[in-house]
DNA sequence: GGGCATAGGACCACGATGCGGAACAGTACA
DNA sequence: TGTACTGTTCCGCATCGTGGTCCTATGCCC
């Protein structure tokens, strides 16, 4: 099938101003074509924002228009727009990274997080999969689980992932109760050393779980000694707001 | 100046591959031309990198050129790439965040930065500009400064990051002196609250300083007591390597 | 297994669009 | 002021992109 020269052409622009190429001539030159077809697809390519001058000037860059392109719209993305101004809030109102996560089969998917204000914080797990039984997400995850799920999960042997991390099947029945009840979990260096964190359940008006907002920071700054109930209550709350209050 | 209608086309076709539109038809029908013409278009862009066929198939998603054109190559990228072994090793045997800085004015901007293996850890500064002052990288670059550049940078009032922040051009003064004896240079909480860090020159063949390689961490755990001199030593000996040994 | 519907892809006549040379305006520098 | 260079615009021309058509492949249903 023959190709469209004009697009192979555009592509070789991009690559010029890419590479470092500044202005119409030098662009020209590098990609060994006349100035006035240079020209007509820089401006082609400025109109669709795809590459921008510098300043003003005479001078291209690369514009906006192709990292958006990179970024595809993905069903999930909806809900972590939704739920990202929540978890600013949060962040702030804490002093620690937030995040929300959603099931990925019987694991945790982490959808997005919000940086810390500190310098000293978590390091990004966005993108990151996890078994659901290691973190705070993940176990009230767990506590929505039929019977049957829950069994067959547990009937394989568990992974730690430090040497705090409840692996043992009764145990992890009975926390899953406490965490029905409760509605928040606390999980303190199981997932990783030195991290300590606490989740509750994103539901949907129908009250279906959509995902689990949580914080999270280094243990020996987070919890401060006496705050773990007000901490969880505020956690709780923000993330029962998600879908009750317009996100703006 | 007249637009080239391919090149509309042809963005106008990413955008619906970004917005998640599978095959040729679909396309076709998203942004309302000829399925001929959309194959036609698809097949130039698909040469070009710019889409590819999921799993081989017929349905299309956004390639690997795109982000390719997002990362301008930059003169500076060399140095990062060279650097960046030495870093990564320097992390894994201190298990802290590394990173290199280069002058930009009279301030330090971070080039590249190599994550700690600890789940906790110093944020990522890559691409942030600090006062030279304020950090270990930005005082082993200010200890190679002319005395006019140093008296020009002194004579103006200073900013403090944290409460112990080095601001009195006096003390300032006698720890470059300390620098250019010692070879490296070791920052605590001056930065940033809760962080330590200890930087030396990486220099040219001629002796040049390039630039600041250092590693930082969390003041609790960092440096501990009594490894100041073997971790400076370490950090000095592999910024000394970065132009000796050969990168791979 | 056969029929049907749909998608992908190749082909080709045609004219619209893109090409590129030339000229001009603007800017910087000696 | 003159020269050199860059960016921009115009326009005649023909090449390239268009889009209708048709064929093949695939999946689904009976």
């Amino acid at each position: 099938m023959p190709t469209v020269q004009s697009v192979e052409r555009a592509f070789a622009i991009l690559d010029a101003v890419s590479a470092g190429a500044s202005g119409v001539t030098d662009i020209a030159d590098r990609v060994d074509l006349p100035k006035s077809t240079v020209a007509r697809m820089l401006s082609t390519l400025e109109d669709l924002g795809a590459v921008e001058r510098v300043d003003g000037g005479s001078d291209y860059q690369i514009g906006p228009r192709l990292p958006q392109l990179c970024r595809p719209v993905d069903a999930t993305l909806h809900l972590s727009a939704i739920v990202q101004p929540h978890l600013e809030r949060l962040a702030m109102q804490l002093g620690e990274s937030t995040g929300f996560g959603i099931a990925s089969g019987s694991a945790v998917r982490v959808l997005t997080q919000v940086e810390s204000p500190n310098a000293v914080q978590v390091r990004d797990y966005t993108g990151e999969v996890f078994p659901a039984h290691v973190g705070a997400p993940g176990v009230c995850l767990m506590a929505e689980w039929s019977q049957r799920e829950l069994d067959q999960y547990l009937s394989r042997p568990l992974t730690a992932y430090t040497e705090h991390t409840m692996v043992q099947p009764g145990q992890i029945r009975e926390r899953l109760a406490q965490v029905r009840r409760d509605g928040f979990c606390w999980v303190h260096e199981e997932f990783a050393d030195g991290i300590s964190s606490v989740a509750a359940l994103v539901r949907d008006p129908q009250g279906r779980a959509l995902g689990a907002m949580h914080a999270h920071g280094p243990t020996y700054r987070f919890p401060v000694e006496g705050d773990k109930m007000w901490i969880a209550d505020l956690v709780r709350q923000t993330a029962r707001q998600v879908l009750a209050a317009p996100s703006s």
